[in-house]
DNA sequence: TGCTTATTTAACGAATTGGTTGTATAGTAG
DNA sequence: CTACTATACAACCAATTCGTTAAATAAGCA
């Protein structure tokens, strides 16, 4: 991403903004074995159909999920897994930070 | 990242965070060759010195930079270059997505 | 010591965002 | 058709955030 400019940049913060909320990560973590309804995720995030739905919405904007609709329900899937890469590596570097600061602590 | 609790999830949406914001990035690329000084830094994103220094703060409790003072300057650096892996990611998502929406559109 | 420069911090305002509530839409069953 | 269910959407509020401005802190130098 060297050469990017401003409005190119933008767009990548747009990227790392979606991934920058706990409710979604958690609904990421919750998709990792399979497609699910809203309602369901919604129970398995404890929280409202609605709120997934938002938060749903804006992942689908930014690729990371896509829907399909059965019956009356949507069913919701990871649309790109290098979002667990990019989700292993942020948890690499937090243990990376633990595992320091517990040698300075020596 | 799989059986992380909502706890742990949300201190990985903090690291996600820190790189959500186009004036980060913008810092992050520009200390690609080295390290550099706030005010550098400051002409180099074209902002003020006290909004750089704001970012680079919260830069540095996640980890991404680190500082050295020098004299009356203060130089940072980046601490993980897993930051350019993090990024990269994200950009050949994008151009994933860029791509897909061109092949649509044959 | 006092003066200058570099950085950080605090306080403020505008804008954005996560969650809720109520409503609208779409599909299914009776 | 009506009733019911699942999802999406709009409006709203509380909380957070980015940027600015001004003041505080710290280091170098006359």
């Amino acid at each position: 991403m060297e050469g990017l400019d401003r409005a190119a940049l933008e767009q990548v913060s747009e990227y790392f903004k979606s991934l920058a909320e706990p409710t979604r990560l958690c609904l990421i973590n919750a998709l990792r074995d399979g497609e699910m309804s809203v309602s369901d995720l919604a129970e398995a995030v404890e929280s409202t159909p609605a709120n997934v739905s938002k938060h749903l919405s804006l992942l689908a904007s930014t690729g990371f999920v896509e829907r399909r609709t059965q019956g009356t329900s949507v069913l919701y899937r990871i649309a790109d897994s290098d979002i667990y890469a990019l989700c292993d590596l942020v948890c690499g570097h937090i243990a990376k930070r633990i595992a320091a600061k517990v040698m300075s602590r020596q």
